[in-house]
DNA sequence: GTGACATATAAGTCAGACCATTGAGCTCGG
DNA sequence: CCGAGCTCAATGGTCTGACTTATATGTCAC
């Protein structure tokens, strides 16, 4: 995991990231540095480091003879992966996912359809084998390995895309899949029909059949958004 | 225009970012510290703060006894609005603009259906407003206008989907349709069909059709995409 | 009230010292 | 000859204190 023992900064970024995207620092609260520096017992070139990351995330801006600003929301950088991780480990966690999910149900569907163009055989190999992973575990309260295959295989379809930017989301899917898997209600075992769309899908794209591959995966994605009462698009 | 006069790291920042996303200092390069400090004539304080925003890009990763290592463009932070306008500034601009539109192709539709069931009358009205502005700049060498006109379009559909991930697409929107207007062959005036399209998708907005909305804004994004010679999903 | 000026404040910069980690090379016993 | 373990040097990490710069705010003359 991430401990974060690997330097003073960082475990100040770790207590202050948190802290202001929770909320706990409203919008144009200001902060000192020097306050800062004392609260959080570091000297204060750590503390201006940390700030300097904190404002390439959009988090906060430095003005002189102001001081340290918090940024209102919208203008965080919410794509940054450890401004998410963050947003999910606090209070609005299930507003985060369901943003997250929205932008899966727009992406992975167009990606699904590249891969389908564009994978290798060596992805079309791995993307079948973690279906049939998901079968083999669909059943029977294997949750936890059931959710490391589908979390292999939607990053596997993301990759095989080719597309940088879609392969990029790999990481933030896999948040999504575990915050449903572990916070979510999923007592009972995951819904067969999706287990089936999820191998279909990985036939769809062995066979090169785009189209069927970007059908089946919008029906995951409405799935997915349905599971969060989100009206399916 | 960006001056940068704000602080020495950021006028450091703003060279080596570009030239390592440039490829400039090819992945696994070794940098230190003290040498980048002489080079930039900063402190070493300085040269630090700057290490440390490129290391939360994940463009470089700094370790003792080692130095301050390129990371492989593959594990960049690429949604950072920072490193998309390094990257659209460099060498590889065709290849960035042809993954943002693909972004872009995927987003926009769902984000339109989205915006016709959530959109607030201003809304409509602006993005109607917005459409009218189109079609009267869209002949006659008004290019920058038109230009000014379509990329308020999208980013109000963006904003108005009241998707938080999508609204924050609307920046990385303008860079993909400005440098399409003064990078691209456009030296005749936009395509008639495209402007009709934004305007039927401010009345299908208006009218409440999330269907409509959608499939309309698919047809934009299918334009775009043979625009820059790729294969329609 | 309005503009010019003075002042206090907090960030920005620098230089130098010392600490901590760790990769690489060396020693030595097997 | 080889590997385990040690030494050592190189580099980032941290701290301190002094100085500089920009600027919000208050003050005063008009």
């Amino acid at each position: 995991m991430t401990t974060m023992g690997r330097g003073l900064h960082a475990r100040v970024l770790e207590s202050l990231g948190p802290a202001i995207t929770a909320g706990e620092y409203p919008a144009g609260s200001v902060l000192r540095t020097d306050e800062l520096a004392q609260l959080f017992e570091v000297s204060r070139s750590v503390m201006r480091e940390a700030v300097r990351v904190l404002e390439s995330m959009h988090l906060v801006a430095s003005r002189r003879r102001v001081g340290v600003t918090v940024r209102p929301a919208e203008e965080w950088n919410v794509y940054d992966p450890q401004v998410i991780r963050w947003r999910l480990a606090g209070a609005d966690r299930p507003r985060q996912l369901r943003s997250l999910t929205v932008l899966r149900s727009a992406v992975e569907p167009v990606a699904a359809g590249l891969a389908a163009r564009s994978a290798s055989a060596e992805q079309c190999a791995a993307l079948t084998e973690c279906a049939l992973g998901m079968v083999a575990t669909s059943r029977g309260q294997q949750l936890e390995a059931y959710l490391g295959h589908d979390v292999e295989f939607h990053r596997i379809v993301l990759n095989a895309s080719g597309n940088e930017m879609f392969a990029h989301l790999g990481d933030l899917v896999a948040e999504v899949l575990a915050g449903r898997t572990h916070h979510q209600v999923m007592f009972e075992d995951p819904d067969p029909a999706a287990v089936s769309l999820h191998v279909k899908v990985a036939e769809a794209v062995r066979e090169r059949d785009a189209q069927r591959a970007e059908e089946l995966t919008r029906e995951i994605a409405v799935g997915a958004l349905h599971e969060l009462d989100i009206l399916a698009p």
